[in-house]
DNA sequence: TTGTTTTTTGTACGACGTATAATAATAATC
DNA sequence: GATTATTATTATACGTCGTACAAAAAACAA
């Protein structure tokens, strides 16, 4: 194991079967929706043991996870381009969250266990787990405005990041909560007042 | 159930049942801890059937909150005199802020489940539910304040305390997953970040 | 090939939370 | 005060989650 290009291969084939558990998951989801779709079941579909499924992913909701994080990383460089073209900072944060919210849109009926399961799991706190592909544009974000002034720069980036996305999710929460909100309006409010704060403007 | 009173002495010895119900499961928290404990236990313990702890308290975490709650209860008049004295909006907030901390400090242990829940749980959002104590202390101190003119008006009060409290309880997580944090220390600059917002100054 | 390490499997387990039919307790009606 | 209707409680069974672990299989190193 010592052989680099081993451990490369390995590391494929784990990716490999990532993708494949979290595809059949999905197709089940997509049949018979989230919560009727038991662990075993996703096990047996994916020809696996309940085990090793576990193994993968430690909770259900790490399905979902695993392919909205596919699917940002998809499109993401696209976004990247487009986002490039607008002014660091604020506005490349509208423009994105004004894109997510459309996603979202789509992804309503898993969005609300995922919602859930990104609130109360407290991973993105512990500094050595990986970043997610929401947390790490986030936090990209935020930094390329403090590099521009556009953010303070006596609060660290990370910080700042972690307040924008507690307070996305829930704005994500509310909407999936309430009935007839528009899911822009509520995120370009959620980001009025991350900027700009609650304080009255003097 | 026509007769008011009835209704009221109903009503009453089930506030009675809940006290010694979270009383119990209470006592065995601190003697096993939480995550020891088991809802049969509880309900053992408090000489009651599974299902009727079950009716009253939906989840494990649900007695921790009637537990807080209660205690929150019990100060909260005293600390509404002394916040009094203190400006409306900011100052208020600020001290109260303060106090939860100290408070807090007292219950980690617990804490970190109950934060969860809290996160997870989208009650929040349902009008129809009533407002947990600290839910109405935010609402009222954030109401407060836009009265006094310290916060911005062009938001509905509701949801400015929504916004705060998830920032109030992001902090909490925080501080629960890394070591050597202020816990008053992050409170206030977690009220700095949520009342000036992340936008530079210009 | 042989020996070693890592992964997968199968299965059992404890706890959560749900559901339900039978039973007890409480309120309303006569 | 006895009777009926309502509501709360009980006991129990159930499905699912997520964990644990020993046995088997696969991948790797020698």
């Amino acid at each position: 194991m010592s052989d680099p290009t081993q451990a490369n291969r390995r590391e494929r084939k784990r990716l490999q079967q990532l993708d494949h558990l979290a595809d059949t998951a999905w197709a089940l989801f997509e049949a018979q929706g989230f919560e009727a779709v038991t662990m075993e079941a996703v096990a047996a579909a994916a020809d696996v043991a309940k085990g090793t499924l576990y193994k993968h992913f430690p909770v259900k909701e790490a399905l979902l996870r695993h392919r909205f994080h596919r699917e940002l990383g998809a499109v993401w460089p696209a976004l990247r381009d487009e986002l490039a073209a607008l002014a660091p900072g604020r506005a490349r944060l509208a423009r994105f969250l004004a894109m997510q919210a459309r996603w979202c849109e789509q992804q309503r009926s898993y969005l609300l266990p995922y919602v859930r399961y990104r609130l109360s799991s407290a991973e993105r706190f512990d500094a050595r787990s990986e970043r997610s592909g929401m947390d790490r544009i986030f936090a990209g974000l935020i930094a390329e405005g403090q590099a521009a002034g556009e953010f303070r720069s006596d609060v660290s980036a990370a910080l700042l990041a972690t307040h924008l996305q507690f307070a996305h999710l829930a704005t994500l929460l509310r909407w999936l909560s309430e009935d007839g909100l528009s899911l822009a309006d509520e995120m370009a409010r959620m980001l009025d007042l991350v900027c700009n704060g609650i304080g009255a403007r003097p």
